[in-house]
DNA sequence: GGGTGAATACTCGGATATGGCCTGTCCGAGTTGACGCGG
DNA sequence: CCGCGTCAACTCGGACAGGCCATATCCGAGTATTCACCC
């Protein structure tokens, strides 16, 4: 049970692309961490379906946040890229066990789905409040000059 | 990211054996649930190996929790099934990027990766609060012939 | 010189192959209990 | 009747296929810019 390889570079693209108010192409954007850049344009696809990041297509076109980076948390993100399905999934089992009653949704009644299903939510609780503008004060307290540095990149992967 | 269906065989095919004090053996447990019982077996050896059943080979043979179900969390039975690793794996694409240094893990110095952890540790303490007893215990106060109904099941499909 | 039209280059977006892990199954090694035989 | 040795059945344990999702890629649809041509 790995999350897919996809979220890490959503956050890392999303967090520069803070940095950025114009539209950046995904060429650029996957030059910048030799990424493969088709692949990275399915990631931010789905992040734009999640309105996350809006795009604009033809030249000058690209990608870049639909909001403020206050209002993209963690869970935002790693939803978008690994759908909206809990960690557990609770199958009901004990319907074909004794004991069992035919109108019965165990997925509300079984103690390990409750169970389940709480360590779910302090998971997600924990990344819902996380969002990209906390990441990037963070970094910007311990890196002062990594802004400057990303956009000064970014505009030498344009040319 | 969908976790294992083994898992949920696990969590219940744990609670059933800390109801019976003697070997089980994988047939009957399959049984139980009408599960696959080659299949059942694999996950089975994998809490064996975690040291949380013990088994016993031969005829009257079988499968029973090796420590005391107080001892079982939720937790150690998910990293059984599912492996040790955390739900987020950092790549350190950071090494790709600019203003990288050679020398730096970035598993441990990059923003995102704390937060992912933080979210990871939070989701694992949830599950490590959680014991087989505790969820024993839950399910003998709401269904208190719970017990009693599952030893005469076993003991049916034993014969 | 200004406006208009087509051509063009650039971008996203979804449809299309490939590989690895989860799922599912099978057969062999080891062990225990049972049974029969001999004392 | 009791003890012992062989036998047989039962169980675990790891080795062996199949299917599905994550990975990786390509090409077509749409659009803004650019350029040339005409008025």
């Amino acid at each position: 049970m790995r999350m897919s390889q996809g979220v890490e570079w959503a956050l890392h693209t999303c967090l520069n692309l803070s940095w950025l108010d114009v539209p950046v192409p995904t060429s650029v954007l996957a030059a910048f961490y030799e990424l493969p850049p088709a692949y990275l344009n399915k990631q931010l696809q789905a992040l734009a379906r999640a309105g996350i990041l809006s795009s604009t297509s033809g030249p000058a076109g690209g990608f870049r946040l639909a909001r403020e980076p206050e209002q993209v948390s963690l869970m935002d993100i790693v939803a978008a890229i690994e759908g909206p399905d809990e960690l557990f999934r609770c199958d009901q089992i004990l319907r074909q066990g004794p004991g069992k009653h035919a109108g019965v949704d165990y997925r509300d009644s079984c103690a390990f789905s409750q169970a389940m299903h709480r360590a779910d939510l302090a998971w997600r609780s924990e990344l819902a409040a996380t969002s990209v503008a906390g990441i990037r004060a963070n970094v910007e307290r311990q890196h002062p000059k990594a802004p400057a540095n990303t956009r000064e990149r970014i505009a030498e992967l344009r040319r």
